[in-house]
DNA sequence: CAGATGTCAGACCAACTGATATGC
DNA sequence: CGCATATCAGTTCGTCTGACATCT
């Protein structure tokens, strides 16, 4: 008796276990890394999501770019080396800080980006599969919110 | 007056431009990846996802573990054998097909796993600071759906 | 035997560390 | 001079490839 009661607790359980939004967050992101390869949208995702950012944000210094994308300064330099080599954006130094890089991406980098974004569109279908058109779009809203916030500091 | 005015369009764009879902989402991902380090919670972001859908998928094949979380069958056995080492999990052949392992979730592995989760709280409340409960919840709710529906097929 | 499952060693790539250069 | 910004070389880490063993 006792036995048979706790199978059938495990399987309910199977279903889902009340997991954490952090959790799902980052399970669904990295669905959506596996399945945005350079094959499929023209670029890796860390360099698109680079020029998508530069390309709304406008010139930006070296700096705020690494913070706000997470990136510590090194790997903001190595990442911004493989965008100038490819010219999909241009480093030039500040005239009023000269020790400071001001990035702006060029218009064969935001026309990169723009064909990834156009690109994301399949693979977002793929895996918002189940969530309607307006829920895509709540979501969208929550996630743009919660990145606003963002203070940012780096390690 | 036509630079004033193109400042000004600089000035708005700034604020945000349309940035998609995938995005958005890949980028709020990696301010938790760099939130949630083992010091803060105890355990790497993937062992513990790896943990916490063990926790609650109960007794899984390595195939469908690796599947679900979107490992390829290397990545699956050394995260395991990793787990496994740390007494997370538990690795047996599978009865009635004898060349598969069943993986399971040992009380260790769920106790860990509980103690990352009470600690993600943390990380989450400054992820999502300026989203209310009810959009936490929202936002929790359609991560959730959009993961069920994953066909997962597997590179 | 062909196909499935899991494992491993070695290659490859991305990220971090510490040291260095330049300008404020 | 001390601090900020950017860069690089070297290490370290995670991921992928190909070969292999076991089982159906």
């Amino acid at each position: 008796m006792i036995l048979v009661q706790q199978g059938m607790i495990n399987r309910e359980m199977k279903t889902a276990p009340a997991a954490g939004t952090m959790n799902l967050l980052t399970r669904l992101s990295r669905v959506v890394y596996r399945r945005a390869t350079e094959d499929v949208i023209g670029l890796r995702m860390k360099p698109f999501i680079a020029l998508d950012y530069l390309r709304g944000r406008g010139p930006t210094s070296q700096q705020q770019f690494g913070r706000d994308l997470m990136l510590d300064a090194n790997n903001a330099v190595i990442l911004l080396n493989d965008l100038e080599e490819s010219g999909y954006v241009e480093r030039r130094r500040d005239p009023t800080d000269r020790r400071r890089h001001i990035v702006e991406v060029t218009s064969a980098g935001a026309r990169a980006a723009e064909r990834a974004e156009d690109k994301l569109e399949t693979v977002e279908d793929q895996v918002l599969g189940n969530l309607s058109a307006a829920e895509r779009s709540q979501l969208r809203g929550l996630l743009a919110r919660a990145l606003e916030t963002e203070p940012n500091e780096m390690p």
